[in-house]
DNA sequence: GCCAACGTTGGC
DNA sequence: GCCAACGTTGGC
């Protein structure tokens, strides 16, 4: 089964529209995704926002991020019962995160697995990326919810990894205490709220986890 | 290249 | 349901 991620609904919406009430859109689209196919993969990252998340690596050096997903559409749970706790984390449909998706994320790297629209939302677990950026097939395909009319196999503009889960929490930590903690107010979690995979630095990672090991 | 309209994310 | 933030689109 393939796991969904991102906001399920929104996704659906979004699909529902695009086909129903804009069919030139089609043809407008394909342009746009060769221009969303930038930066290549081996593009210096230097100058942008995220640099730091795409810096050579030392030798041996790991790196931490944050997934989002809505647990109502896949939950750390739902990942802790899949066959070898692993899934691809497909529907990533933002440029952004599909630059870490395909040219951050190294395997060995640690994911915390956040659920967003949830009751609280917060960071639930800890997950591994264990297969690098590879192309997103739920794009090419026509009947599913994230298809994408405007990218091909030949020049594929989302990507995916796959992750499997570490453990779970001790406790969640709420989106809520995260922002009330002073040292993660650099977050990208807490300053880019829609980005649904970030990076986290390693300071942020320790923090996080601190708190999920003691009661607020 | 500018920018207004529009769409999405996701907290509240 | 509302709305802030911001990405994308497309006209010019």
């Amino acid at each position: 089964m393939a796991a969904r991620k991102g906001s399920k609904s929104a996704v659906a919406k979004a699909a529902a529209k695009k086909v129903a009430r804009n069919p030139v859109k089609t043809a407008g689209r394909k342009g746009a995704s060769t221009a969303r196919n930038a930066p290549p993969r081996s593009a210096p990252y230097e100058q942008g926002k995220w640099a730091a998340a795409f810096r050579p690596r030392a030798a041996g050096e790991r790196r931490y991020w944050l997934v989002k997903s809505e647990p109502e559409a896949f939950s750390f749970d739902d990942l802790l019962a899949a066959k070898d706790r692993t899934t691809c984390w497909d529907g990533v449909r933002n440029t952004a995160a599909r630059n870490f998706l395909r040219d951050g994320m190294k395997r060995g790297d640690q994911v915390f697995f956040y659920h967003s629209m949830a009751e609280p939302s917060g960071v639930v677990g800890v997950c591994e990326v264990v297969r690098e950026g590879y192309p997103d097939h739920t794009a090419f395909d026509k009947a599913h919810q994230y298809h994408d009319a405007g990218t091909v196999p030949e020049t594929p503009t989302w990507f995916m990894v796959d992750v499997r889960a570490v453990r779970a929490l001790p406790r969640l930590v709420p989106l809520a205490e995260i922002k009330a903690e002073k040292a993660l107010a650099q977050m990208a979690l807490v300053r880019v709220g829609r980005l649904s995979v970030v990076p986290v630095t390693p300071e942020e990672w320790e923090r996080v986890l601190a708190m999920s090991a003691r009661t607020p």
